[in-house]
DNA sequence: CGTGTTATTGAAGTGTATCAAATTGCGTGG
DNA sequence: CCACGCAATTTGATACACTTCAATAACACG
């Protein structure tokens, strides 16, 4: 199980500055410092599962969160990554309906859980952070409405290089495992494999190890057919 | 071009009971009522165009539209389907980005477009219309991210299967062509063909002509995967 | 220092896309 | 109402990208 942790103040919470919750100001921040729940999860470990009903949201603290959809033959799909600042379940806030992925921690993550009534009540006293978590789903709406269609019409290259690009522009410091990467382009881990060597033969990116650098960003972008 | 007809009253619309937007009342309803423009398009005709920059949201009073996602090759995904009561683009309210696909009437239909900022209006005088968008958006996006799931982990049949199913429970009385079943099921016309045919073979399914009937719609739903 | 995950490589099979060409069916205009 | 034209459908042949399975090597972790 997590580890619950003596409760910090979101005053003093590193990625407060980056989260849409957190930013609030004043009484309606203690609000949700008294209401929150401060956990600790090591890599593997399950904040929630598919399955599970959803009371309330995460947001994390520092770490990588990713969460996964299954299905009934071990297939898996990564469908979101959050890292620091990131707020995961919020959907559950407008609908009854339980959670459809599994959120995993992809490396050691502290994250703290609200409650949604705490968050309802938030809602009812300012009207305008409705309109933050509109803003914020119509985003991911977006960007899952992207995925679909690059996953249903580019071959695994293309969807590689952009799986490469994403992850590192947007989490910098993780290294992804190659089955990660496979989990998120809609591949295997060995299509993964066999193309990392190609783009590496191609001069686009080095392997060390388990190690990726990209060299050659740009070539990488056009590769992934990246142009909106 | 769209022709535009006298204005209806929002009152006596047929698709208003359900709308999310139209379903207001009284000086709210009528808010809207002005502000609308009714237009007509024929099969084939297009809304607007992705990239285009996204000014208001459009209601459907009859007929189906479809939202599709164009590459630079020619191939072209289905993303949503609405029909009557349906509401287009409203993402675009609470983001500043342009439309990400093109919106293509399936059938000749009936639209109302209302411009952004009579709804922006609507929603700073009446906060639990926010509410209700969200729900709206949670369960558009919900619906997303297990398309995403499916397609990138379910084999041509299936997702073809899926498609038949949907189209057919959603938009009853549509007969689908199967280049629109491919580009929903994100798969080939004539890999449609073939399976459709395969389907028949099985006595799931029975064509005639371009119509499909479905026949066992549990095996069929069973070949589909679909168990949540 | 073992043990399990991650990475790698190879060989084989196949599901699907692609291309091409013929046919059917539908809507439109004469 | 019929004929024309175009789009939708169908069928076949071919190619190959990718998955799958299997077995080994390298690495991280307790």
């Amino acid at each position: 199980m997590a580890s619950e942790s003596i409760k910090g103040k979101c005053e003093d919470c590193g990625s407060r500055s980056q989260s849409l919750l957190c930013s609030l100001k004043g009484e309606d921040l203690r609000l949700i410092d008294d209401a929150k729940f401060h956990q600790q999860f090591k890599t593997g470990q399950s904040l929630f599962y598919a399955g599970n009903p959803a009371s309330g949201i995460y947001c994390i603290v520092s770490g990588t969160v990713k969460l996964e959809i299954h299905d009934g033959e071990g297939k898996t799909q990564i469908a979101q990554v959050y890292s620091a600042g990131g707020m995961i379940g919020y959907r559950a806030l407008f609908t009854e309906e339980p959670y459809l992925s599994s959120a995993i921690a992809s490396e050691p993550s502290e994250v703290c859980y609200i409650p949604k009534n705490t968050i309802m009540d938030l809602i009812q006293k300012k009207p305008d952070l409705a309109m933050k978590f509109l803003i914020q789903l119509s985003e991911d709406f977006r960007m899952m409405e992207t995925r679909l269609h690059r996953i249903s019409s580019n071959p695994a290259p293309e969807r590689i290089a952009e799986a490469l690009l994403f992850l590192r522009e947007n989490f910098e410091d993780k290294n992804w495992t190659r089955k990660e990467i496979a989990e998120w382009a809609g591949t295997t881990t060995e299509t993964v494999i066999r193309t990392l060597a190609q783009f590496e033969e191609e001069g686009l990116i080095e392997q060390k190890g388990r190690i990726i650098s990209i060299l050659k960003r740009d070539v990488l972008f056009k590769r992934a057919k990246i142009s909106i």
